[in-house]
DNA sequence: TCTGGGGTCCTAGGACCC
DNA sequence: TCTGGGGTCCTAGGACCC
């Protein structure tokens, strides 16, 4: 088979950037963005704010303290969004095949491209060249034979890099690289591997014993030696193909931990309202609900769910099923962090319910709701017994928006 | 002043059916 | 008086990603 040629895109501190190009005064400073949460963290530090130790994930009091003079800026996803869906386009140009792996990372098959636009490099700088006279934005760029080796790849010069790991090169690449830079291995697994196989790097990886890892790791085992290896043949599945969701969530931590039943209600209300919402509004109805539960030491996590007979999308239901849930639970500490998501699900529900088309009073009450809201924007009409209970928590976009919500920002509105 | 939010996938154990 | 066994669905918990 011939040897594929796939390109891994990854805009440098893309928040912060798009921030910073909003706004003037920001450049060449030290940025964070956070969320609009009372308890909040850093989504993205700008470089200069990264060269202080700032880091994706800090309370903004550590941010603050590993670099005092550290500007806060409360995210916009909007911004983000739109300039993200201006960039895919952008690739689009190049190839049908790009796979939009996150907010701001994207996977392109250019195999088949090389013909009309030249060599990946040239492919490559041209994007580069253009996100930044469009947008004054920079992104790192790895091109290699598949989609492990090109995300590795991009990660190895930031900002602003190129880095090519041709096919005749992969094992000299691999051979030195730590595990941890193969997407899929994460903290645990780097700690497991040293610990049970003495593997560090990649090329070790690649010569472990196949069945020890098997036996050690399960499934994952099999996978992760040809991960060592270099060897990787999923597809970049471009937009159209991507499959269906298979969740709905939302979860929001807390102004302050609460242990009062009432006020623990309000929050499930409104989060049953966020979910049930964006449910309907994509035409899905799920068949379990999950309720999860965070306690204020922080680390204990409380997760209950249940499947019902039919399938539902009405916040009412939620909310009904949600408190259920939540009456069955053991907790023994104020509460953190409340969430609910809505699972199994199935699409071809009515998406935009009709004022007179349902069947119940609840029905017609949640489709004048949403028909309401969804031109007013936000909470406008809502639960009489959310009235005091504030706008939900961060309304601030994740850099993980995984493929489904970039697709969602796709398909809206366009 | 502590530590976000949105997802996917895997595993283990139990219920239930044939 | 020998305690099969495969398939599927469900719940709970955890690792991992950005």
């Amino acid at each position: 088979m011939e040897s594929r040629v796939i390109i891994h895109l990854d805009m440098n501190a893309f928040f912060a950037s798009v921030e910073q190009q909003a706004n003037p005064e920001l450049r060449g400073k030290p940025i964070a963005v956070v969320g609009a949460a009372h308890r909040t963290v850093i989504t993205t530090a700008s470089y200069e704010a990264r060269a202080f130790g700032v880091k994706t994930g800090m309370a903004i009091w550590e941010g603050k303290r590993a670099c005092p003079e550290l500007i806060i800026v409360r995210g916009d996803n909007k911004k983000y969004t739109s300039t993200s869906r201006q960039i895919i386009a952008i690739l689009w140009e190049y190839t049908p095949l790009v796979e939009v792996f996150s907010i701001d990372e994207a996977f392109m098959d250019v195999t088949n491209s090389r013909a009309l636009f030249g060599p990946a490099e040239t492919i490559a700088y041209q994007i580069k060249a253009r996100i930044r006279h469009q947008f004054g934005l920079t992104c790192s760029i790895g091109i290699a034979p598949n989609k492990l080796l090109a995300k590795l790849a991009s990660d190895l010069q930031k900002p602003d890099g190129l880095t090519v790991i041709p096919p005749d090169r992969v094992g000299e690449v691999l051979e030195r690289m730590p595990v941890g830079g193969l997407c899929g291995v994460g903290k645990k697994l780097q700690k497991q591997l040293l610990l049970y196989c003495n593997v560090r790097t990649c090329g070790e990886l690649g010569r472990c014993d196949g069945e020890l890892l098997v036996k050690r790791f399960g499934s994952i085992g099999s996978e992760l030696k040809r991960m060592g290896q270099g060897i990787d043949d999923r597809p970049v599945v471009p937009v159209e193909e991507e499959e269906q969701v298979k969740s709905v969530g939302h979860s929001m931590t807390l102004p302050r931990d609460i242990d009062d039943r009432e006020q623990i209600l309000k929050r499930l209300l409104q989060l049953s309202e966020m979910v049930g919402r964006r449910a309907r509004k994509h035409g899905l109805a799920g068949k379990t609900v999950s309720v999860s539960v965070r306690l204020g030491d922080f680390y204990s996590n409380v997760q209950k769910q249940t499947s019902l007979p039919n399938h539902i999308n009405l916040s009412d239901d939620i909310y009904r099923t949600a408190v259920g849930l939540f009456d069955g639970m053991k907790i023994d500490q104020p509460i953190r962090l409340v969430g609910i998501s809505l699972s199994n699900l199935r699409a071809g529900e009515d998406s935009q319910p009709s004022l007179f088309g349902g069947t119940s009073r609840k029905e017609h009450l949640t489709a004048a709701m949403d028909a309401l809201n969804n031109r007013l924007g936000g909470f406008t009409v809502t639960f009489g017994s959310l009235l005091d209970a504030g706008e939900p928590g961060s309304q601030v976009i994740s850099p993980a928006w995984r493929p489904k919500g970039v697709r969602n920002v796709f398909f809206q509105n366009t």
